[in-house]
DNA sequence: CCGCCTTTATGAAACGTTTCATCGAATGTG
DNA sequence: CACATTCGATGAAACGTTTCATAAAGGCGG
C-alpha cells in the first residue's frame, strides 16, 4: 500500500547525460549564462523538458542564488498588506523569483527577529520587511548580509532601500478634509510609541505628527486632542470612549488606522450617537473594511499595489548591484471620502 | 563606504575547531542525536553560543531536513486563514520548525501548482495546503514526495491527511437557526462548481449540499432556492439582487461565506430594505467582518486555531513516520447568532 | 601557413551539512 | 585475565548545484 519508493529526483547530472553534454553546460543554460551555443541550448532545453527536470533550490543556495525572496509580514490580519503583496508578485511575474512570506508576530520584536534570522538561514536572495519594529541597528545588520527593502517605515540608511507612504501628507489630507467640512474639534487616536528610533520612523508616529502640524496650519492648534492607545479595534474602542467622555466632545475623530476606526464606530453607536450626523470618523489605509458598503469609512488610500511594485523593482536592482547607493521612495496617498464624514452638527 | 566585506558566516567547521571536536560531533549535538556524551555536548553548546553559530538551512536541505514547513494560502484576504496560521505557529512554538507561507493565487490552479512546486524545490519538510483547488491526482502526486496535510477539503486519500470542518453540519446549523426563528423561504448563495472532483470535496459544494439536506429535514424542500455565483463580495451582491427580484422574495439568505454576506448586505440596503426586520442574513466563517459591531453578522465559526493546531500535530506525526496510515480529522462548527437574523416580518 | 585570440565545452573543486563505516576505549562476561 | 560487546568519537563520502581553471576548436591577421 505504500507509495512505490519514489523515483529519485531528476538532477542536473541526469539532464547532462541525456543531452550528452557536461553539467556545466546545463548549468549555463539554466541560468542563461554566457558560453553556450544555440545548438547546445536547444539540446539541453529539450532534455530538461523531456525529463521534467527542476533545479533543486537547496543545492543552488549552496553556491549561487535561491531565487527566493522573503517577505516579513507583521500581521496577516491587516488587510492593507495583501495589497502590497499583490503588487510584489505581479511585478515579479515572469521572473524566476518566488516570494515566501514569514509571519512575524504582531508587535513582537523577538518574533520578528526570529523570522528574519530564519530567512537568512534559508539563503533568501533578498528580504522585504514590512513595517518592521526592530531597532535601526538590527535592520542595518540584516541589510548588510542580504539585500533588503524596508516598507512603511521612514528614516534613511545607506544599508537598505525604503519605500513608504507620505504619512505626513496623509494626515494633512484628513485634517484638511474635516476642517473643510467645518470641523474644529478634531481629535486623533494614535498608537503609543516610546522608543526614540521608532518615534521618528514609524508611520503611526508620523501620522500623529502630521495631525498636529495640520491642526496648526489650519489655526486649530488649541483644539489638538490626542489619545494614545494602540492600532487595534480594542484600542479604537477605548480611545473613543475617552474622547466621548470629554466635557467638550470632539465633532470628528481621526483614527490612525481603519481597524482603529472600527472600534471607534462601535463605541459611538454604543453611546447612542449617529455617524456622521453627530460625529464624523475617518480612518487610514483604505482597507477592505472601509470599502464595505455597510461601513463606508472615509479613509486614506496608500496605493499598496504601487508600493509593492516599487519594492520589487528596488530589490531586484539591489540584488543585481549590492553596492549601488540606497534609494528612498515616498509615495503620495490620496483621500477617499465616504459616508462617515460630514459637516459637524448645527 | 561599502560594508566592510562581511566576515564569512560561521560554519560547523568553525564550531568544531573552536570546541576541539569533529564536525560529526557538532552535528550530533545540533540534532540531539544519539552518540554524544554530556561533556561533549556542553563543550559544543558553548562553542556554538560563543561564535553565534546558526546552521545553514540550505546545506542541511542537501542531506537532511530543512526544518521548514510550507503553507499554501490561496487568498491572503480571507480573514479566516490567519486563524489557522495562528493555531499552526502556536502549536509549532518550541519546535525548530519555521513556517513559510506561499501565496497561491485565488482560484488560479496554475498559480497554485507553481507555488507548491516551488515549495518542493526548496526542500520543505512538509506542506500544508489550505483549501487547494488542484485535482485529486495532483494532490496525491505532491503528497507522495512531501508529507502533506490538506486543510478544508473533504475527501480521503491514503497519500495525505486531512483536517476539515464539518460543513454539512455547519449548513444545517444555519438552516436550523433560521427555521427555528420561523423562516420558511430560506435561500442560499453558493460558489459555482463544475469540476466533478471538487463538487464532492470542496467546502462550498458541501455547504450547498448541507443546505438542501437541512431544508428537506425541516420539511422545506419546496422552498429550496439556490443562486450560483462566486464566493466574493461581488458574487454576494449579484446573487442577492437576483433573490430580491423574485416574485416571492426570500425572508432569509444564507450566504456560503461571510464575504458573500457583505455583498448581500450591500444589495439589501441598496434596495431600501432593513436587516433583520425585512430580511435575515447569515454568513459562514465567523470572520473579522462578522464580528465588527457595525455589521454583527450571524455566522458559523470553524475554530480556525483548533484546525491549525490539529494540522501541525498531524504533519509532525507524518514527518516522523511517512508510512503511518492517513488520518482524517473533522471538527464541528458552532453557530454564532448575531444581529442580522431575527424572525421573519409579520 | 603560423601564431594569437575568441568562442565553446569540460572536469574538478567548492559550498555546509548529515551519514556511513571505522576505530579506539571503556565496560561487562566467562 | 582474555575476549566480546557497547559506547563515544571521528574521517570521509555524499547531496546537487555553480564556478574556476583549463583545453580544444575555430577565426583572423600577418
Amino acid at each position: 500500500m505504500e507509495p512505490p519508493a519514489l523515483p529519485r529526483r531528476v538532477t542536473i547530472v541526469d539532464v547532462a547525460q541525456h543531452a550528452q553534454v557536461s553539467t556545466t553546460t546545463v548549468s549555463k543554460v539554466l541560468r542563461n549564462a554566457y558560453g553556450a551555443s544555440p545548438a547546445m541550448r536547444a539540446k539541453v532545453q529539450q532534455a530538461i523538458s523531456e525529463l521534467g527536470y527542476r533545479p533543486n533550490a537547496a543545492a543552488r543556495a549552496m553556491r549561487g542564488q535561491t531565487y527566493t525572496l522573503g517577505v516579513m509580514l507583521p500581521d496577516l490580519r491587516n488587510p492593507f498588506f495583501p495589497e502590497i503583496l499583490d503588487g510584489l508578485t505581479e511585478a515579479l511575474r515572469g521572473t524566476e523569483y518566488q516570494v515566501l512570506v514569514g509571519p512575524g508576530g504582531c508587535n513582537d520584536e523577538q518574533a520578528e527577529s526570529h523570522v528574519t534570522d530564519a530567512m537568512i538561514d534559508r539563503g533568501m536572495d533578498g528580504m522585504i520587511l514590512i513595517a518592521p519594529i526592530s531597532s535601526r541597528s538590527r535592520l542595518e545588520h540584516l541589510a548588510n548580509r542580504v539585500p533588503t527593502v524596508i516598507v512603511g517605515r521612514h528614516g534613511h540608511s545607506a544599508a537598505y532601500d525604503t519605500v513608504s507612504d507620505d504619512d505626513l501628507t496623509g494626515a494633512a489630507l484628513v485634517v484638511g478634509h474635516l476642517a473643510g467640512l467645518g470641523h474644529r474639534r478634531i481629535a486623533h487616536i494614535e498608537h503609543a510609541e516610546t522608543d526614540p528610533d521608532r518615534l521618528v520612523e514609524m508611520p503611526n508616529a508620523i501620522r500623529a505628527d502630521g495631525y498636529q502640524r495640520a491642526m496648526h496650519a489650519h489655526g486649530l492648534a488649541s483644539e489638538i486632542d490626542i489619545v494614545s492607545t494602540t492600532y487595534t479595534q480594542e484600542g479604537g474602542y477605548v480611545g473613543a470612549r475617552q474622547l466621548l467622555a470629554r466635557s467638550r466632545r470632539p465633532t470628528a475623530i481621526f483614527a490612525g488606522a481603519d481597524i482603529v476606526a472600527m472600534g471607534v464606530l462601535d463605541a459611538i453607536s454604543e453611546a447612542g450617537l449617529l455617524v456622521p450626523a453627530d460625529i464624523s470618523v475617518a480612518g487610514y489605509d483604505n482597507t477592505t473594511f472601509a470599502q464595505l458598503g455597510q461601513i463606508s469609512l472615509t479613509s486614506v488610500d496608500q496605493a499598496g499595489r504601487h508600493i509593492g511594485a516599487e519594492t520589487a523593482r528596488l530589490l531586484l536592482d539591489r540584488i543585481a548591484d549590492r553596492h549601488r547607493p540606497s534609494a528612498q521612495i515616498k509615495l503620495s496617498p490620496t483621500l477617499v471620502p465616504r459616508r462617515t464624514t460630514a459637516p459637524p452638527p448645527e
